[in-house]
DNA sequence: TCTGGGGTCCTAGGACCC
DNA sequence: TCTGGGGTCCTAGGACCC
């Protein structure tokens, strides 16, 4: 059997177990640059907020009915989301953590005492971290993603549910795209087809759905019948592309901003890279105009190789450079920038260039890499190149404090 | 009527997820 | 004024090899 445990509205439910007057209020949270509703308690949800709501469309009606409104505060809702991961190993030694609020869990439990576990489950959780959430089971993945939305969506289930087969009375209550892989796209085409429901989907035809949409699908198909074909990936994988990109708090015209921009973000993307402790073969740079508006509109990205695979910020920095200059145009406001590392591999198997870096070299800026790290792991933030005003940084004005990971932010009662 | 039969690697694009 | 930031996998097509 597979458990999804999902966490309830995580970000405002995080936001609330510092703040319990917070309890029973409106609460949402932004996106990055306060720009748009990526998390909504269910009284904000009640209201009509949207999910990916943009913020400045929202702001008055979310002022007049007093919502509280907060900046994403990433470094709370990561450590909370370790809490509540650390609370569910416990209760199985094969866990799945599929995202910062959600994990599999397997099951060998006997079935008439899966729904008391369930229960215990959700009781811990909620006890020991403060954050609710909801439990599914059932004997595939993607039924147990359904189990856990049945659960989530009716009150009277008390949070848990446990569904010990794919029936049509079940499968019946779900539209095609509440099933897990199958998006808008698929869904639309879907519906053209005559399917509407899961359970239509449950009885779909074979080739068709492998002619038309793919193997993909197809397991989708044959999970939502019962015959489990996505397994628990109990050890995370390494990244095979890294990304670092942010949109700016206001507009950057100056190719030096931009450079700065990109500076800071390969040395995030880098940082990402060594703590996986691999190297990377590509490196991609992208900039952006505004998306939205009547200016005028560019975007581009340009990619290069590396001479040989490498996990040194510096090194990165200059092969990224020139590839900025390259797709740089004056006169656009940018509002996004962004770098994205690729043909990622082990540090431990890079094939050296016979003429490139000498060994020592390599040795030192390796040395170097391990102090800034360490550095930058102990709170003091080491850059490359001018660290000086950035006036172009993000916009959280309305962050909570760093309740769990830093004591000046420890909460007073 | 009929045009060989195996492969690999890389990239772009399109889906999907949170 | 103002619209996030990460990821994964699959497929088709083009280039190459013998």
């Amino acid at each position: 059997m597979f458990a999804l445990i999902d966490c309830n509205n995580f970000y405002a439910s995080c936001e609330r177990v510092f703040s319990p007057k917070l309890n029973g209020k409106a609460v949402v949270v932004l996106s990055n640059n306060d720009g748009c509703v990526i998390a909504r308690s269910n009284e904000a949800k009640a209201l009509g907020v949207e999910m990916g709501a943009p913020f400045f469309k929202e702001r008055e009606r979310l002022e007049k009915n007093g919502v509280e409104v907060f900046s994403s505060n990433y470094e709370l809702y990561s450590d909370m989301s370790r809490r509540v991961m650390g609370t569910l190993a416990l209760f199985s030694g094969e866990i799945e953590v599929y995202s910062i609020d959600e994990a599999f869990l397997r099951l060998t439990l006997a079935p008439d005492r899966l729904r008391d576990h369930a229960t215990e489950i959700r009781a811990t959780v909620k006890q020991w971290t403060g954050i609710p959430v909801c439990v599914g089971i059932a004997t595939t993945k993607v039924l147990a993603k359904l189990s856990n939305r049945f659960a989530k969506k009716n009150a009277g289930t008390g949070g848990t549910h446990f569904q010990a087969a794919p029936t049509e009375e079940f499968l019946s209550r779900f539209d095609v795209e509440d099933v897990w892989g199958v998006g808008g796209r698929w869904g639309e085409r879907l519906n053209a087809g005559g399917i509407k429901t899961a359970w239509q989907l449950h009885e779909a035809n074979q080739s068709w759905i492998r002619a038309e949409f793919g193997v993909v699908l197809l397991r989708i198909v044959y999970e939502l019948r019962g015959v489990s074909c996505l397994s628990l990936e109990e050890v995370a994988q390494d990244k095979k592309g890294i990304v670092s990109s942010r949109s700016f708090s206001r507009s950057v015209t100056d190719i030096d901003e931009l450079r700065q921009a990109v500076r800071d973000y390969l040395s995030t993307a880098a940082e990402k890279l060594r703590s996986q402790a691999s190297v990377a073969g590509r490196v991609q740079v992208h900039i952006l105009t505004a998306r939205h508006g009547d200016k005028p509109k560019y975007s581009n990205a340009a990619e290069g190789e590396l001479d040989e695979p490498t996990d040194d910020t510096a090194t990165l920095i200059r092969r990224a450079m020139p590839l900025l200059d390259a797709i740089y145009r004056e006169g656009f406001e940018y509002r996004k920038a962004g770098v994205y590392l690729t043909s990622i591999s082990p540090a431990s198997l890079i094939q050296r260039d016979l003429f490139g870096v000498p060994i020592e070299k390599s040795e030192k800026q390796k040395t170097l890499m391990a102090v800034m790290d360490q550095l930058n792991r102990n709170g003091r933030r080491v850059h490359f190149g001018d660290a000086g005003r950035k006036g172009w940084t993000m916009k959280r004005g309305r962050r909570s404090q760093s309740f769990t990971t830093d004591w000046k932010d420890l909460l007073s009662v």
